[in-house]
DNA sequence: TGATTTGTCTTTACACATTTA
DNA sequence: TTAAATGTGTAAAGACAAATC
């Protein structure tokens, strides 16, 4: 006899009997992927519980466990433990963000570039070094994990966000993404947990994905991750890792002071976690922000992998990114780089490297930054009721709605009037919060005027979404 | 009661029953990895059966299948339907090859270079490229998958060898191995089976590795893969893809003439593979040996992904390869290309676009040809008696050798006499075979003399290497 | 607080396919 | 050729843990 009597309470899911066929569990899991992806089931949807679907398919529970796994691995539905299991918000689509083209008419305010003006220096630098004499030198097959004086360099720039190692516990790889993909396959293994926050990195979400790795959201405010949190779910669950971007977290703009970092340190060692510490925007908060402390690799350098690419401080064409990593960790991230890359392009790490030594690396990233002062404060003109929170120096905002709508209508709606932007949905890493945002990103027109238009036209749509919202939820 | 008396017949692994801990399938595995990585058991050994070693521990035989599938999906040992349980036979080391530092007093005949001599002609181009107006135009995020015009230039490119797809069709990654990777994470998931030769490229094993997907060996022949051989894998397991270097496999040095591309495309095609086709030695067959036909991407252009790196033929530092696939894969390839490297740098493409569009790229590819083909000469003359089989450029030799020492210990003794070459254990993707043999790379000293003298002291070495061997085994 | 709901993990049972002798 | 040996795949049972009311 069912337990529950799914005639009195029609469940929000039922397969055709008759469509199961032998093995079971697949031939489920492939019905319901094929209702989420035709749409017949929205996002957010509860889905029956196991035993209540075993019920009505008259199988053993756990059959229905192996199914509903299948579609999780594949990230179309989570589970929650006591409350049920659910359509994933992005279930049907990917989140995959890059620079695709869009049409010449609209204003990217989504996929955050890097204030590309500089790059003008970049070119003069390439030049140079195409000029030196050992050019040819670096297009053979050696040293790959980095050139020695490049390496030199690099623990240089690194040195002024308080970053000290040797030259054998780093290597160099073709960007942030690519080091992250490096970390994640050289040190977990598909079916680890990894924590992250509520909203994180699109892209970190998507590879976790690729990679079947389960992301465990963790509530913040607005110091960041909250740390008695992630001692919870570490205590809850196994957890092998967790992924921060201390300097200014993507998309939220958070920077995690120094004694948060303290406390997160703390909860990290205690666990034994693996920390990917993405410092891309390091150059933001070292030496200006004034509780910025040190990097988390400081805190914890036997068990943190730090991550500092060049994409956005220097040039975002040029694929460069510095991985350091303690004696733990180094035979299996190098062997991962030559897995992946075999090496990386030497001439990119050359003009990088000549970039820092010659110090016009330090004069591109502080007219960036200059740009990023102006972008902000044009956004304050712009949105002038918004609370001052996040970082000030932030290349993108992330903006409180309260309009119920579809991310992807909404994303779709804003296109029509002329702006690219994205909704928060791109970057939850588990279910659906009540609160919602619009990540805007100011790095990526060619001017200050094309921002100041795309503004424009994003704040005259504005006073109907922020609507009833008074307070702007936790982070 | 136990259906073989292990008392009599004692069980290669006894695993100590007290040491077992809940849960017991993690605990055995674990046990299992210990002894292995620490030597206790050697590669090769075969397992108790799951039964009887369910027997001994008094547990149910398939939480012994579950440890054991658990230390196959490392890579630890294999398994056999029918035959039993095995140490692999690089189960306690890694294999991966780069290009890493050895003494300068060593000659390199183990990893593959591509005769580096011709670089000063890259470098000149390197220049030229920076001097161009639009450079600062490649510093950007835009193109992710590679420039217009770069696109056309590798279509040019790849034109020689029989390929002609459409730029919406192809995308441009960070050589061969970056390119493997992406297509690995797009097509693949974890535990998915790809057959590949009995020997085949080794960082292809260590990737394969990493994201657990298992390999299923295919016996060949001096024309490589045997359709039959692979249809009857197809037939008693769910395989996923094949993965193929048709114009000169490494380290076999097999080209797949004509008629058996053909062949392998009917068994392809009919078991809907995905055909992962490295075409990295293109330039070394077509329209050079007699019945290299045509890439079997224009066979299956559905169902194959095809891989052309310009690392061989062009320049090995600078990392350009590219991807061609049908209308089925691009979303997936052009997605786990946003996330795993943002994009590839487009100096590098760029300078590669400028070496083939000025027709300089086919003169250097003429110049590595003609430095092979001499290397290969050089290589007969050491070793006479041995039988021309193979393809006559390639850029390494694959030398039969009988002595049945480990492959580690023989590596080292080369070592000690002064050169680095790489056993054929390096090569397997599964069981060991009685056959041995030696990859001796031609391309990777800095001069035919040098090469000359490598080769002088693996041939003083030889006679007793080969010894008994008459006929050597098939590939 | 404590019972109930709900998902997770481990182990067992069994039918089946392949290999080997 | 058949029987035994051996690994594989699916399904079920049950103990457990977290969330909810």
């Amino acid at each position: 006899m069912p337990i529950n009597s799914f005639t009195d309470y029609p469940m929000s899911w039922k397969p055709d009997r008759d469509a199961l066929k032998r093995p079971l569990y697949r031939s489920l899991a492939l019905l319901l992927e094929h209702d989420i992806t035709n749409g017949f089931l929205a996002p957010g949807t509860k889905l029956p519980p196991q035993r209540e679907l075993a019920d009505f398919l008259d199988i053993n529970f756990t059959t229905i466990t192996r199914a509903y796994k299948l579609c999780e691995l594949k990230g179309l539905i989570y589970a929650v433990t006591g409350s049920g299991t659910f359509v994933s918000a992005n279930a049907a689509r990917s989140i995959t963000i890059s620079k695709d083209k869009i049409s010449n008419e609209i204003i990217d305010l989504g996929f955050v570039a890097s204030f590309e003006q500089s790059n003008n220096i970049v070119a003069e630098a390439a030049k140079k070094v195409t000029e030196k004499g050992y050019l040819e030198q670096l297009l053979n097959y050696n040293d790959p994990t980095g050139i020695p004086h490049q390496k030199a360099a690099a623990l240089n720039w690194m040195a002024d966000f308080g970053i000290h190692a040797d030259k054998d516990n780093m290597a160099i790889a073709s960007g942030a993404l690519n080091a992250l993909a490096i970390t994640l396959l050289a040190l977990f293994e598909p079916g680890n947990r990894i924590a992250v926050d509520m909203y994180t990195f699109s892209n970190f979400i998507e590879i976790s994905k690729l990679y079947r790795i389960k992301l465990v959201p963790i509530p913040g405010d607005e110091h960041g991750m909250l740390p008695g949190e992630l001692d919870n779910q570490c205590l809850q669950m196994d957890v092998h890792g967790v992924f921060l971007m201390p300097s200014c977290s993507n998309p939220t703009t958070v920077m995690i002071p120094d004694y948060r970092k303290r406390e997160l340190a703390a909860v990290i060692r205690k666990h034994r976690l693996i920390l990917i510490e993405d410092d891309i925007h390091a150059f933001l908060s070292a030496g200006i922000m004034a509780d910025y402390g040190q990097p988390m690799f400081q805190l914890l350098p036997e068990q943190t992998v730090y991550i500092c690419s060049t994409s956005k401080s220097i040039c975002s064409g040029l694929r460069v990114a510095y991985i350091v990593f303690s004696e733990a960790f180094k035979e299996k991230i190098v062997k991962a780089i030559f897995n992946i890359n075999v090496k990386t392009s030497s001439l990119d790490a050359e003009i990088i490297s000549e970039l820092i030594l010659s110090g016009k690396a330090s004069a591109i990233a502080a007219k960036k930054k200059q740009l990023a002062e102006s972008a902000n404060r044009l956004f304050t003109e712009f949105f002038p009721q918004l609370p001052r929170t996040g970082h000030p120096l932030s290349f993108y905002r992330w903006l409180p709605i309260s309009d119920d709508a579809d991310g992807t209508h909404m994303e779709n709606y804003f296109l029509n009037k002329g702006i690219r932007v994205y909704h928060s949905d791109r970057f939850l890493s588990g279910a659906s919060t009540r609160d919602k945002y619009l990540r805007i990103a100011l790095s990526s027109t060619n001017s200050l005027e094309e921002l100041q238009r795309g503004l424009a036209i994003l704040s005259s749509h504005f006073p109907k979404l922020i609507g009833s919202r008074k307070n702007p939820a936790p982070l």
